[in-house]
DNA sequence: CGTCTCGTTGAGAGTTTTCAATGTAAGTGG
DNA sequence: CCACTTACATTGAAAACTCTCAACGAGACG
């Protein structure tokens, strides 16, 4: 499992066997059946994880207990509450298992030493801050700007593999609107 | 003027007086007047911009011609069109001067000079770019969950300075909402 | 077979927008 | 310094969009 990590790591920064061993040191491997639990809202969030198989989803919840979507993490990518993780403040995010998933987990003390340590580890992290932010930014221009179904199509065709892999309530709640009006959008897409 | 971007990279990482005379043959500096583009959107995004004073603001205009703010940038902040720069793809931002304004540039040639030279600039930016992440969650959880009216309360109670800097049209594009809802939120509240 | 999860459909309600009119303050050029 | 324009804010009324609630249907799974 380690594998999909370096593959990953290379992908943007050149990795030594020397540097591999030191980095396997660094995490430790975690299985988490679907519908578990990575992280709890209200606890402070240890682990910034990276998925090497499966499905996860980071969710705020209201007053209401209705669920907000913020985020789907499949394989090759990594997750935390980033806020909870560096500032060690309680998590406002709730991550969870939708599929059967194998993650490996890294806490704070062991992300800031292995940055020292292995200082090429910054660019990794600032490439995928990087890229992350502009993704984010992406994502947030789509909030401010389009309708229900401008939302919908968009993600219809720019994640075709997520929107097959996710329930539709789920989609729903990622995209900020609701189920049934999904339901009502695919009526009228198909006609 | 370099001062405020040293102070700034100082509250992130260490600086000697070496590495000061290299990062400022880095950077041009840029007067922008109020009202005047740094960045027009469709053109491909040069520089990456410290603001050592004043105000601007990036948005995106859509079909109608309606404005849609994604940040405003005091001094001291940067900003960018991050995947325009780093793809040298057209940008979908345009960045626009509030106040007469004083920038830093820098190209991406450059930018990724100045990492390689200086390797520490790769954990600033790690850790800049960390933040902004965090920022952008937040304003994009504050985009799903809140109304009208949290998200205006929300504003004046965490960025009182920026709001009051501002005219109600540029805060309510900013947030989402038209010009004319916040005239009435307002009334609520003062009764 | 029963239960749970997920999706669809209809009707009504709520929030926010749009459009248009009006008000007000602040520049700017003659 | 005044008249005029421009920028910004307020208010009302109607319209649009999406949600909520409730009922129902269908499939998966133990």
């Amino acid at each position: 499992m380690y594998e999909t990590l370096f593959k990953h790591l290379q992908e943007k920064i050149p990795l030594l066997e020397s540097e591999k061993e030191i980095l396997k040191t660094f995490f430790v491997p975690k299985q988490l059946k679907k519908k578990k639990l990575l992280l709890q809202e209200g606890n402070v969030c240890k682990y910034m994880a990276f998925v090497t198989n499966g499905l996860l989803k980071a969710y705020n919840i209201d007053e209401k207990g209705k669920e907000y979507i913020n985020q789907f993490t499949p394989e090759g990518w990594w997750t935390s509450d980033m806020d909870s993780f560096f500032s060690k403040q309680p998590a406002s995010y709730t991550i969870e298992a939708i599929e059967d998933s194998e993650l490996l987990l890294i806490t704070v003390e062991d992300f800031e030493n292995l940055t020292v340590q292995v200082p090429k580890m910054d660019r990794y992290f600032r490439l995928l801050f990087q890229n992350s932010l502009i993704t984010k930014e992406r994502r947030l221009a789509n909030f401010q700007m389009l309708s229900a179904d401008e939302k919908y199509k968009q993600m219809i065709e720019h994640n075709p593999g997520l929107v097959n892999r996710i329930p539709q309530n789920l989609l729903a709640s990622f995209l900020g609107l609701s189920s049934e009006t999904i339901s009502r959008l695919k009526k009228n897409i198909n006609s």
